[in-house]
DNA sequence: CTGAAAGCGCTTACAG
DNA sequence: CTGAAAGCGCTTACAG
């Protein structure tokens, strides 16, 4: 059998309750007996019970974390630095998507039912974020990665999509670009349309003004990318720049333009959004809007680990901030 | 305060066993009784906490995964077969990587002392096996993706890397080529060599003598694949063919090629190993030797599954088919 | 078919 | 500074 608190106590020869006093540093224990309690649980290699303490403490140390899909090139490091962070905190990080649909939602909420952890981190929820909303209502502390989450008054970390889409637009009028089209992500995801205004914002400024049929709705995938930029050639608009709301976007639309016998960037600039590890492997690399992925995932798990630790939640996003990558898609000036 | 057993058999006027004996069908309960039960269970939303049961029962129905990174390209569709495995049966995954180095394995291993898990999943460890061994001793189910863990006597799941770099050299071969040259992953991964294996036995089969000197090893990244080349060119052999371990080192092969002015595949075919999804988006697109990734995390979470369940763990791998994916970087014949 | 009681392995007031 | 006892929320023999 393992080792338990009443072997240790035993063999020290003092009760369960001292021992667990010098476990947790708890109350005030004789430094001697403390030292000796110490030894034994050495020499037993006692490590106490996770169920048995989460049940006496009632809390798992334990975090969940809820994704759309691993899937998505940007997920794996945001994953990284929520683990990073989770860890780091000497907890653990039970992972969960509805990758499955529904069922996986009815599991899901199952495990929240039994307490199985702490707190919830949600990234990018879609539908999912209606049953997540009873859940912090029933006093679950949720932080979202997402740029909606205002709207929700969940806490939540988020980047400076605006600003990203604004470093896009001067980019591309500096490099004498006068006839840029937007391929967006899908409209409800708050990321898309401040990418958008921050992008549309820019060009006003310098005197350009944005046609709204100059901007087509994508889905984050690479097909949309080229279709949208199929649909821009068979309308006969001129085009000198793409600004894609997402790299795989730009990806497809970079593939479309050398289809239609295009020269990226001499005759249209590409610039994308993201920079995961595939931006430094189109044809040409591509120029994009780099979001801190790690980093948001570390954040997004502080903020939960504070709230858990009793800090009040912040209604406030964090906000991270994005920053030009220059390639060759849209090269400097 | 939440529910509890207590209220449900409070609330129905039958004693906890019973109540439990319903949640669990457990021996005989009087089928009026039982859904008088159930009945109340469904009014009150009662879900036994999981702490409460698995203290009660010993188990924890969750599975813990270790993984060295999760930046990986091919790490996602591995985990995501694996969540999905894991919830369809009524499981959780605790997620822990080593990225954080020693620190991260102290702390891992206190989860295992601390019972946090039923079983663990091990994802291609390096050092990291030498703290598993013991683990597995102390009577925690473990499976390893890996590919020398035949060797380690653990149960695993693999792919037929041997017929991958088989695969590979046929269709080299049938290409014309008979100057290729090899770089390999680091030595001590069991895939390598067995890749290396069945690329050099084809190519003997073929009258086709592979020298040593037409290896060269790398580390799996693509700064390696650029060097392998680099040096291949430096010492001035004659290359006709490149076989890459994997798809990263493939696309550095690529980078180098285009930069000593070598076109692929009229001068230099190559071929990768993996289909990650950069694979479609090198220039030229890659041709390799497919892993069913996300079926590679479903076995091995299911094999673990099974191992927990109580079936005897088969020290024989569980081997997947790999195949081969034609793309422009060595096209159909 | 059903209930009272012990037990899983801890923590935490409460006394002393 | 320390221990006995109750409690966390279940499961599981043991009786009946």
């Amino acid at each position: 059998m393992r080792v338990t608190i009443a072997d240790v106590a035993r063999a020290a020869g003092v009760s369960k309750s001292t021992v667990s006093r010098v476990l947790n540093a708890k109350g005030e224990v004789d430094p001697g007996t403390a030292d000796r309690v110490r030894g034994i649980i050495a020499r037993l290699g006692y490590v106490p019970s996770s169920r048995a303490v989460g049940l006496a403490r009632g809390s798992t140390r334990t975090v969940g974390m809820l994704a759309p899909s691993l899937t998505w090139p940007w997920m794996s490091e945001v994953l990284q630095g929520a683990v990073d962070a989770v860890e780091t905190a000497g907890y653990g990080l039970l992972l969960f998507t509805c990758h499955r649909g529904r069922e996986s939602m009815v599991q899901f909420a199952e495990q929240v039912s039994a307490r199985a952890f702490d707190g919830l981190l949600v990234v990018e929820p879609e539908d999912e974020i209606d049953a997540v909303v009873p859940m912090r209502r029933a006093g679950l502390p949720v932080v979202l990665v997402d740029d909606r989450a205002r709207h929700l008054s969940f806490p939540s970390v988020s980047t400076t999509n605006d600003l990203g889409g604004e470093l896009a637009a001067r980019h591309l009028l500096a490099l004498g670009r006068r006839a840029p089209v937007v391929i967006t992500g899908p409209p409800h995801f708050g990321c898309v349309s401040e990418r958008l205004a921050g992008f549309v914002r820019a060009l006003d400024g310098h005197g350009v003004e944005h046609d709204p049929r100059r901007t087509v709705e994508g889905d984050f995938t690479e097909r949309s990318g080229e279709e949208a930029v199929e649909k821009f050639l068979a309308d006969g608009l001129d085009v000198d720049a793409v600004f894609a709301h997402n790299d795989l976007s730009a990806a497809g639309a970079l593939r479309a333009l050398r289809a239609a016998g295009r020269r990226v960037p001499e005759d249209v600039a590409v610039i994308g959004f993201d920079d995961i590890p595939l931006a430094t492997h189109t044809t040409p690399p591509l120029t994009t809007v780099r979001q801190p992925l790690r980093a948001i995932g570390e954040a997004a798990a502080n903020l939960l680990l504070a709230h858990i630790g009793g800090d009040p939640p912040t209604h406030d996003p964090v906000v991270l901030p994005t920053e030009l990558v220059v390639r060759a898609s849209a090269p400097h000036p």
